[in-house]
DNA sequence: ATGTCC
């Protein structure tokens, strides 16, 4: 059992329901024989304070029911900022084998590909402090946001097939990105294997309107500042120094990949039920792999993952125009070359060692980076002698880091790491807490600007309602998983 | 996260 510091009563109960054991300061463990029907145990990577806030939900015991999945190898793990989802823990990684294995959907979530990118600059601070507000308004026209809202281009129905099918290609070969954009994101930006007729009608409709736009919640573009090198090495491979002015996004499929998920959890349900699969839960509804279900999932949720990095993409394009328009130069001049774009809710297929045999595995990263090591084919061959750059933004106010894979993530976590802060306090709690006016001040008195479509939504992100990010880039850091490279302080925030 | 209840 962990130490009994803390006296919070669900938390106790949820001790008492699992036996854990503490391996090291940032690694913790549920044997499979803590429960009648798991068939791997579970690994918590976190420190005991964020441990402590993990037992006051449900996400260590959303982890055990993840565990009693068939086709499941190793162990379910659960990532320092692991919360509550539906089904399945945000900050949760579970693989299945690729031909006898399971896919659920709860275990990608309902942002289909949510997901960050960082665009580097040569500016630095001095350029950009004068210009600071005028460059928030210009971003905030240029990238609409808000629950419901539409991008600044309405797709036909042609064209809403093309995305589904190209991703970031599509996006470039039409005029919103540079070429080069395409080798620095995670699976080139492009999932083949997409089938856009598995995208229902309704979902093809809500999309159509919404790409190039941020959505609402913790999505945000956010100018930020380097602040601090953990890694001289890592940064420069990565176009990184102190000072410079880099620009996070952070956004996913909007109301098509809610759509899609939505649509697909009825299938699969229906799928379970008729397979004869036992659920420790219905949220965790899952099809077998090879099942007729499962290949349409599958090829929709690959669509939604390429509206995802189109979407991205666009609003990387419309990034680029606003600092050209507000500075007075070409973005290309401005060297606004894309560092890495990563998917945080995603679920493929890779090959990883596993009991000394190579195998092919359905990775479901929900709230998790992929954090692949130096020498994986995937990473980028600009950065493969350094291996993946891995970003983990901050809550409203607070750091975002940019980690390195470390090669022991292949063995212990398949290959992923954190994904953010990850909330402590419920949207409608932090909305009872805080007013968003307040919170605007108080950010403006530390010189952080905020452009939102919504006060309720500035109280929902209040920097308190989240966990401590420096902590979860430590523990990650410290688990040796993904290790830190820079430390990055937000100067201007546009949110929903 | 989400046309925050077809």
């Amino acid at each position: 059992m962990v130490s009994n510091s803390n006296n919070d009563l669900a938390a106790s109960a949820a001790h008492f329901r699992h036996p854990i054991t503490k391996v090291s300061e940032v690694e913790f463990r549920i044997d499979r024989k803590a429960h009648e029907g798991m068939n791997v145990p579970v690994t918590i990577y976190a420190n005991e304070g964020l441990l402590s806030k993990m037992l006051t939900d449900r996400t260590i015991d959303q982890a055990v029911n993840v565990a009693h999945l068939n086709g499941l190898y190793k162990h379910v793990i659960v990532l320092p900022d692991g919360h509550e989802g539906y089904g399945f823990p945000i900050g949760g990684v579970a693989a299945s084998d690729a031909n006898n294995g399971v896919i659920s959907p709860g275990g990608v979530g309902y942002d289909i590909n949510c997901g960050v990118r960082l665009i580097r600059t040569s500016l630095s601070e001095k350029d950009v402090h004068p210009k600071l507000r005028e460059l928030l308004k210009e971003l905030f026209l240029n990238i609409p946001s808000g629950v419901g809202t539409g991008g600044r281009i309405k797709l036909g129905p042609r064209q809403i097939e093309d995305v589904l099918a190209d991703g970031v290609a599509w996006a470039v070969e039409n005029g919103y990105g540079w070429d080069s954009d395409k080798e620095y994101c995670e699976e080139n930006g492009t999932m083949k294997t997409a089938k856009p007729n598995m995208v229902s009608p309704t979902a093809k409709k809500r999309g159509a309107p919404q790409l190039g736009s941020l959505g609402s919640g913790n999505h945000f573009v956010e100018i930020q500042k380097v602040d601090k090198i953990y890694n001289p090495q890592a940064a420069k491979t990565f176009g990184l120094h102190e000072g410079q002015i880099v620009i996070m996004a952070h956004t996913g499929s909007r109301g098509l990949g809610y759509q899609v998920c939505s649509d697909y959890l009825r299938v699969v349900e229906g799928a379970a039920k008729r397979y004869g699969i036992e659920l420790p839960d219905r949220e965790l509804a899952c099809a077998p792999i090879n099942s007729k279900e499962a290949e349409d999932y599958l090829g929709a949720m690959n669509a939604a993952l390429n509206f995802a990095w189109s979407n991205r993409q666009m609003i990387t394009h419309w990034t680029r125009r606003a600092f050209e328009k507000v500075l007075g130069s070409s973005s290309e001049g401005f060297e606004m070359n894309l560092v890495y774009d990563v998917s945080h809710n995603i679920a493929k297929i890779e090959e990883h060692n596993i009991d000394d045999s190579k195998r092919k595995v359905m990775v479901h990263r929900k709230g998790a980076t992929r954090a692949f090591p130096k020498g994986r084919t995937e990473v980028p061959i600009m950065y493969r002698k350094v291996g993946q750059p891995v970003l983990i933004p901050g809550s409203m106010g607070t750091a975002s880091y940019v980690l390195v894979g470390a090669p022991k993530s292949m063995d212990v976590s398949f290959g992923s790491t954190a994904h953010g802060a990850g909330r402590m306090m419920s949207r409608s709690a932090a909305v009872r807490r805080w007013r968003g006016e307040d919170v605007k001040r108080e950010l403006a008195g530390r010189g952080i600007h905020i452009e939102s479509a919504s006060w309720k939504g500035v109280a929902e992100e209040a920097p308190e309602a989240y966990k401590d990010v420096d902590a979860v880039a430590e523990v990650s850091d410290s688990a040796g998983i993904a290790t830190r490279v820079v430390r990055l302080v937000p100067m201007g925030v546009v949110k929903g």
